[in-house]
DNA sequence: AATGGAAGCTCCTCGCGCTG
DNA sequence: CAGCGCGAGGAGCTTCCATT
């Protein structure tokens, strides 16, 4: 291996070694899509090798993806490190492949408010409480506001954990924010540490069973563990109570 | 069908600064 | 001092899409 120092490089060179012409970088660093080159004088700009491998991912996102700049910008500006470059391009290719099993069913025909009502039995009150927590989140469909086969599961459970006696006398829907919020958190640092830990090291095959198989397993951890932190909460408070009489 | 606006460039001009 | 390469910045172009 040859020492690790960066070559700096005009922006000529740059344009010609990804094929993207100089003026189309410079309007990438004008809309903060590429960091700002390192100046050496009024008109004397160089920049390094990462500007390589953020204009060819650009490019890619452009292309196979055909997002527009806007977006691209959130998804490789939220963190600039080099590595984290890779970890959305494995993170981008499990998109839409991610749980195929559990979305086994592929004709699902989305259900309007009403037909969700109809079959879940929840008032349309609190489908409109669930839309504005964006525990459900509709899409349009010919002017019309439809729930997908996620957002119908997700009530369906919303309406058993009702049924089975948590009512509105007792629990505001609102209430239920708590694990939205929750599991939201937990959801997006899963998929970051995912990312870290299999970017360069399996397949997209062998991740996408990976996550498959340890689905379930992970979910009876966080389960058994839930409820073992709640029992041991009850009792910490009452050992405490006991203590302060 | 016409109009307007946004996105994503592309073209052009200007002036700076390095080299010979 | 001339010639050249460079960056900055703005005008303009093309395509797409939404609105009227």
């Amino acid at each position: 291996m040859r020492d690790k120092v960066k070559k700096l490089l005009k922006i000529s060179e740059l344009s010609s070694l990804v094929g993207v012409p100089k003026e189309a970088i410079r309007y990438y660093i004008k809309e903060g899509l590429l960091p700002r080159p390192q100046k050496t004088s009024k008109n004397m700009a160089y920049y390094d090798e990462s500007f390589i491998e953020r204009i060819k991912a650009i490019k890619e996102l452009q292309k196979k993806r055909f997002l527009p700049l806007r977006i691209i910008k959130n998804i490789i500006g939220e963190d600039s490190g080099e590595s984290s470059l890779n970890e959305i391009k494995t993170l981008l290719e499990l998109d839409g492949k991610i749980f195929k099993p559990i979305d086994h069913l592929l004709n699902f025909i989305p259900l309007t408010a009403g037909e969700l009502m109809e079959k879940t039995g929840l008032p349309l009150e609190e489908l409109a409480e669930l839309e504005d927590m964006e525990i459900i989140k509709p899409f349009l469909e010919n002017g019309q506001k439809k729930h997908d086969e996620y957002d119908t599961r997700i009530v369906e459970a919303f309406a058993r954990i009702r049924s089975s006696g948590a009512t509105k006398e007792l629990f505001l829907t609102q209430d239920f924010k708590l694990y939205k919020d929750f599991v939201e958190a937990l959801a997006r640092e899963e998929v970051k540490l995912l990312a870290r830990r299999i970017t360069g090291k399996i397949s997209q095959q062998e991740a996408l069973r990976l996550i498959n198989n340890v689905f379930d397993a992970v979910n009876n951890f966080v389960n058994l563990l839930r409820k073992k932190l709640i029992k041991e909460t009850v009792a910490d408070y009452a050992n405490k109570l006991k203590k302060s009489r």
